[in-house]
DNA sequence: TCTGGTTTGTTCGCACGTTCACAAAGTGCT
DNA sequence: AGCACTTTGTGAACGTGCGAACAAACCAGA
């Protein structure tokens, strides 16, 4: 952060909004879809599921999009709030280990809809070559440095099983992505320059055991 | 929190702590698997991708399970996590919703080997009930409310269309399921006293995206 | 133009989470 | 036993995030 950055948008964001954008976002979405052209604070907070104060300090980070004594035009901040987080542009992405979750993640219609295009989907796995999911086919993993360059992808999604995902990162990384999503159960270790998230199901399911344990106890 | 519970482990745990025991736990595994009967914060920590200072904070507030100068014994705190989180007893899950996401997830191995059972699948579409997947067969949705009471179900995950999602909700509410693990991209409106944790596929991808996008602004 | 009502944007205090740094407590060698 | 070395557990500083409260800004009606 040594180079200050002098585009149009350059605040510095914190991590807690970044994640809470989509959630705006999805919500702005749902609202303009019912027609409704103006919403406040407190009836887009209670959409998304937040406080309205946390709302309003959010969008604030963005700029001033809202209009006092009347709130704030939904198609105008929907807007706004997408070209922020990025979707306005469009995103290729590739899908390797198509398996269950990566059947699943290709056929999810959540991420073309919100401008991420899944451009391959690749497997180790010969047997899968021949198989066209959600209208793309799969391909051998080693195909994986020619697509990133012919079409100039940034995102990887790692749905194969735990043993396969850090060689799989590791050619992620050396073919130049830079952003992966991670849902196979292991720490990844990548270069400081390259963004990981992590999704583990199982995780989730603690966190939930725990608490429920906890309720059971308190009885 | 009123009532003042005396039992055992009944230390106030951070919720950011609680977070991270599923990840100590798996490393921990991993470790076991591997042979390795003692290890060092600074290893543990390394193998879960966290600082050192953390981990060791985190686990003591479970209690002093290591032993100075020498680290911890793996198997005992692996244990002693596993006892805390709650993943040494049974936890019968149910799932509604089998679409693609349902498969996956009915077919995930990481959820029966830490304790979580799915005994039953559910969805509302007649034409899947004829199905089996993973050796559990697809019921109506009408049935949720036996199985519940029949098989002391507490923990519930919704892998429906959007649209349902609610709905499923509000059912398995009255059934008296208590913790609802969501992946259909809505805010659920429940009781106070029911934990829902959302999984969100497109939103992580949305942070990716914003990061990225940053990235290739500063070039 | 002025007044009353509404809603945003922001300031402030507080709670939570993270990291540093070190005393306490252990091991092993002489 | 004593000493050097290792590693845990924790107190204290620091930064981030959250929620309440309020002033600034806008609309509407007279």
């Amino acid at each position: 952060m040594t180079a200050k950055a002098s585009s149009d948008s350059a605040r510095e964001i914190p991590e807690a909004t970044v994640a809470r954008l989509p959630v705006y976002l999805r919500a702005l979405v749902t609202l303009s879809d019912a027609g409704t052209e103006t919403c406040s604070s407190e009836e887009l907070a209670t959409a998304a599921g937040v406080n309205s104060a946390k709302l309003r300090k959010d969008l604030s980070y963005l700029g001033s999009y809202g209009t006092r004594g009347v709130g704030y035009d939904v198609d105008y901040l929907r807007y706004q709030i997408a070209r922020e987080i990025g979707v306005t542009q469009d995103w290729p992405v590739v899908i390797v280990g198509i398996g269950n979750l990566g059947h699943a993640l290709a056929n999810y219609s959540g991420f073309r809809s919100r401008g991420f295009r899944v451009v391959a989907l690749l497997d180790a796995d010969p047997e899968r070559h021949q198989e066209v999911v959600a209208g793309v086919d799969v391909r051998p993993f080693d195909d994986l440095e020619q697509i990133v360059a012919e079409q100039g992808v940034a995102i990887g999604v790692i749905a194969t099983p735990a043993v396969a995902a850090q060689d799989v990162a590791n050619r992620m990384v050396a073919a130049g992505i830079r952003s992966i999503l991670n849902f196979a159960p292991v720490v990844l270790a990548v270069p400081d320059d390259v963004d990981v998230r992590k999704v583990d199901l199982s995780i989730e399911l603690q966190i939930l055991a725990y608490h429920e344990q906890r309720k059971a106890n308190a009885s």
